[in-house]
DNA sequence: TCGGGTATGTCAACATTCTGACATGCAACC
DNA sequence: GGTTGCATGTCAGAATGTTGACATACCCGA
């Protein structure tokens, strides 16, 4: 209905559409949808993947490990590994010497599985790097931390 | 379990946790946490902000309009419209002369919690942008919207 | 040794959001 | 006029995520 003029908005500098947290939203948006399609033909969420990729680079680590570095609770990570242990894609000792948390790793059918989805997204992380000017990328990552920690405060 | 060492990570730069994707990703949910934490002491949910926040923006927008514009189905957009509405913090007229799309406008006291709403948030957005060191802003805006365009296509 | 304090895994209930589907309304084209 | 295409609003069901709660297991200081 409203035409939507990105480059020259016909509005103050005030306008949330302006706003950083109105286009970080939208960049996450894009990238959400993109990795989605993207995993569809792999039979995986953007979850279960984001799932396998970080214990891909960190083996052991524990359903509560996971959670926080996905960025869910450790509940929606519970069925997320749920999948992931019906599928044979990981791993996880029914009882450990101590403690409780429960170390779990990569079955061979994920490491597989993992290999064949990087390639999909690793070419939507491409497409995203090749769209930054220059020499841009650095100073975007650095830029996107100390948002994230001033935010986290 | 693992340590995590943000500015120097112990990994070579292939690791996952180094790309933009998760650092976007990362940031996002910072601020997503935030904002939740800002709207709660005023009755709102962030999808809710955003609807009264685009709203007062561009006024007349119709639920189609707004779901584009915060990045949600129009399904999801018609339950927190109606959550609005019940509230009283939106109005929307019963028929239209042409089409089916309806106009949705701000009421009076949809315009005062925006109000104090917005102080919360526009506090959460400056903690974002003093963050960023020197004239960083605009770049990082501008690199967040190549971002999205390029996954968009 | 024995409490607090903290972290983990998991269950249940609830909310949020999505996909699929359908009916309606308009425009364009034959 | 009729039909095709497209956008909109809304319903129903399923998937996904959350908060709240509880039992378990370690750590640490009194």
């Amino acid at each position: 209905m409203k035409n939507r003029m990105p480059a020259q908005p016909p509005h103050p500098a005030d306008d949330v559409l302006d706003h950083v947290g109105y286009r970080l939203k939208r960049a996450h948006a894009a990238l959400r949808a993109a990795m989605d399609k993207a995993l569809r033909e792999h039979g995986l969420t953007v979850p279960q993947y984001s799932c396998l990729e970080v214990l891909a680079a960190r083996p052991g680590m524990s359903n509560a490990d996971l959670a926080r570095a996905t960025f869910v609770t450790r509940q929606s990570m519970n069925v997320v590994m749920r999948g992931l242990l019906d599928a044979g894609l990981i791993d996880r000792p029914g009882t450990v010497e101590t403690g409780r948390a429960r170390p779990t790793t990569l079955t061979a059918d994920g490491q597989r599985l993992l290999r064949a989805a990087q390639e999909s997204v690793y070419a939507v992380e491409t497409r995203m790097v090749r769209a930054l000017p220059g020499r841009r990328l650095a100073a975007l990552i650095e830029d996107l931390d100390r948002v994230a920690q001033a935010l986290d405060e």
